[in-house]
DNA sequence: ATCTATTGATAATA
DNA sequence: TTATTATCAATAGAT
């Protein structure tokens, strides 16, 4: 369309084919709004560049459209591909929402909802794996409390060492009358106060630690791949 | 482009418009097709005519580039909107995968699996759920068990009426000697049949209502109540 | 980015 | 829908 006609061609020069990206993009999404309009015509335009970035324009919502899409490829064939069309699989996303809802049904019944179309054999299997699990769930209940135990155990026999030792140094200076009292006073406030100190560690360190893993596994819980 | 500029607003006259449509959507399609291969962009295009027709563009897989959009929009801002821009609500797809992988968690978390994030109050917590669940799909199966009792027990006192009319209308035929016994017999073996085919009917028929006459079955009814 | 010579797209028409 | 053609729009190459 200019001073020479460009083979249709990938563009060698980085420059060059950042430049043409450029102008082409621009008017690549033009003409796109101007059919949405002028036609009625619900129009959805994704663009990558080379380098990976993104552009898009949809007349309406893009994911209303991709919607769409999704359903009618699921049930039609394709409409048209004016050249070259590698998507002949079939729709990743049109399945996403059935399992999603199949999830949730099994959750739902897992919490005792939506019982009334199983029959006794799947009542039966539900009841095992409700059982099953919830035995895994006490186990590791059980040894995360056996766990908070022995830590606090260990802190205690520390604590208690330790006391032992002020004892000794306590009982190093010399008596006189009633000071050995106030020495045995001021041990016990010191114990409870250490003690308190753990719970608190014990507390805010755990939680801590779960919540950090629990961050980790949701995010990272099984994004993509699983679903491929 | 032409002998004279036109507007662009939507074409009022069907006609002029489903024209306009044809040709535009060509040109467009043309252009996203030269853009993928000259620049070495990844172009995906969605167009649905006003009356419902797709067509469709994409230089690699129209999934793949969907998948791409959805990653990349979840993670950052969009990145151009040449003109109107009416999609800023958050993408549906960018989280149903995300929904997919939640509900998956749960799922295997109810199952006991991936238990390791979790700390104590959340276990507690599911092991709440899992209890109450466990709970409802007892009742449930319970419940079912009950009906086919029910069931089966007004089907036999139903059997057991039957029975007793029909002893006594072979107790009104004249006695003979032998006859007698072998009247018994006879029963006995009618008997014998009778229950079987109520097995039968229970078991490939259960969910069927209960036919005609049944005044008997409420001598022996259980508390309905109970199985609501 | 801005400028133009060209080519390409397309509105009106048939 | 297809074809024609007069125009206008897009853009390749240069600045």
């Amino acid at each position: 369309m200019a001073r020479e006609r460009r083979e249709i061609k990938r563009i060698e020069s980085a420059a060059a084919r950042q430049v043409t990206f450029s102008k082409r993009r621009r008017g690549l999404f033009k003409k796109a709004q101007e059919l949405s309009v002028l036609c009625d015509a619900d129009v959805a335009l994704i663009v990558f560049s080379s380098t990976g970035k993104l552009s898009q324009f949809a007349s309406s919502s893009m994911n209303e459209i991709i919607d769409k899409y999704n359903t009618h490829s699921k049930n039609l064939g394709k409409t048209e591909q004016p050249s070259l069309d590698l998507n002949l699989e079939h729709s990743k996303y049109a399945n996403l929402n059935e399992q999603l809802a199949e999830a949730s049904l099994r959750l739902r019944q897992m919490r005792g909802e939506e019982l009334e179309g199983l029959n006794v054999e799947e009542l039966q299997q539900l009841e095992k794996n409700l059982e099953s699990g919830l035995h895994r769930v006490l186990q590791t209940k059980d040894s995360q409390f056996l766990e908070q135990i022995n830590d606090l155990e260990r802190k205690s026999t520390q604590l208690a060492e330790e006391n032992m030792q002020l004892r000794n140094q306590v009982s190093q200076i010399p008596p006189a009358g009633k000071q050995a009292v106030a020495d045995t006073e001021n041990v016990i406030a010191e114990e409870g106060q250490s003690s308190e100190s753990v719970m608190t560690a014990l507390h805010s360190g755990s939680s801590q630690d779960n919540d950090g893993g629990s961050d980790v596994s949701l995010k990272l819980g099984l994004p993509c791949v699983a679903w491929k």
